[in-house]
DNA sequence: ATTATCTATAGATCTATAGATAATGC
DNA sequence: ATTATCTATAGATCTATAGATAATGC
């Protein structure tokens, strides 16, 4: 078995800090020395986990983050009551409680920097685990009868768009730290899902 | 009159390059390199238009970017018509003929890396500019009792992030070219305010 | 004299490789 | 023998400085 197919506790460290760092700082802003010292190695010890090195650490642990969220999403959406508001209230708590998934980041500065069939590839993969199980989910709640027709996966493009933007809103807004912050970017989320739910426009 | 004061075509031609590719890529996807091959000129000569090297002139372009943003939407929403919804794809248009301002990547990504005074004015400058015109927008639209109350902050935010998201719509999707693609981004942000505007559910 | 470029160069940082060391498991 | 780390090191790239060169304007 060679290294790169091998999954032990020490890799399993080294693809999560990656995978934390890269999500949230993007391909360029994140060194090999910046995942080393955050798991505590040298940076030349990352190449025993990662024998491809960065451009092979950062499409491996994209990968695993966007199929991560693929099956978050459907998961949490699967588990909420077949009610298109409690559904959308429960991505939104799935899409705040990880790093954002910044879509545009991804699209013009990171996959330009790596392979072009690698960066196709993540770029479908990007859509279709973070936008697709949204707008099946707006489907069924279409054939339901909940909602107006409209371009369903431009519907689920934006709501995630809104949603992800959330997480730009400065942590000085609030006093109450971390937890406080988080809660108060629910709440947020939720507010807008109401207004996309019930419409802007008075009656 | 010292070098940083001067403000000469030479000049210009670097600040406009470096405000596009920072724009685009962020502060850590760009190097100097990048923005003299694009200006035409040795990367060692960017230091006669810009002294303080690569952070002041992210500091200075991304502020001239913001300020831009600021009036340009200011200006577009006073020429539209006094109605919200027609304003409302005035913003739409501004925002998609000009790169992408992600505030996510801007927030988590390039300002941790400059010096934090700066940073928070930078942080500052970006929800006065992006978000308080629009906020102001919709407040005189409520004020005309064309929309719901809500908290108009949020709104505009979630507005801004969802239409900025349209960036992130991959060029593959059409195969009318450059001018195609400006266009169907529009006619998905005009989709997309009608939808907020009108909400999503069935009555 | 001012402005805009260039060449030459320094020093820091970054990615990457080779090979040594130590601990664990058969 | 395998796994995970380390040290030493190479080469590339990046930011930055110093000083030369050339063109323009007073």
């Amino acid at each position: 078995m060679r290294a790169q197919e091998i999954n032990t506790e020490a890799r399993e460290r080294v693809l999560a800090v990656a995978e934390k760092l890269f999500a949230q700082k993007g391909y360029a802003a994140v060194t090999l020395r910046d995942i080393a010292t955050e798991v505590g190695i040298r940076h030349t010890s990352l190449y025993h986990h990662a024998p491809g090195g960065k451009e092979e650490l950062f499409i491996e642990v994209t990968e695993r983050n966007l199929n991560h969220h693929r099956t978050g999403l459907e998961q949490v959406i699967k588990e909420a009551k077949p009610n298109i508001q409690t559904q959308l209230y429960a991505v939104a708590d799935w899409l705040l409680s990880h790093s954002p998934m910044d879509l545009v980041r991804m699209l013009h500065s990171d996959l330009p920097a790596i392979a072009p069939a690698q960066a196709e590839r993540l770029a479908f993969l990007a859509l279709e685990s973070l936008i697709l199980p949204v707008e099946r989910m707006l489907q069924k709640a279409s054939e339901r009868g909940e909602i107006e027709h409209h371009d369903l996966g431009l519907v689920a493009g934006g709501l995630v768009g809104m949603i992800e933007s959330l997480h730009a809103v400065p942590d000085t807004a609030f006093e109450e730290g971390r937890h406080g912050i988080e809660l108060r970017r629910q709440t947020m989320a939720y507010e807008l899902i109401n207004v996309m739910f019930n419409g802007l426009r008075k009656r």
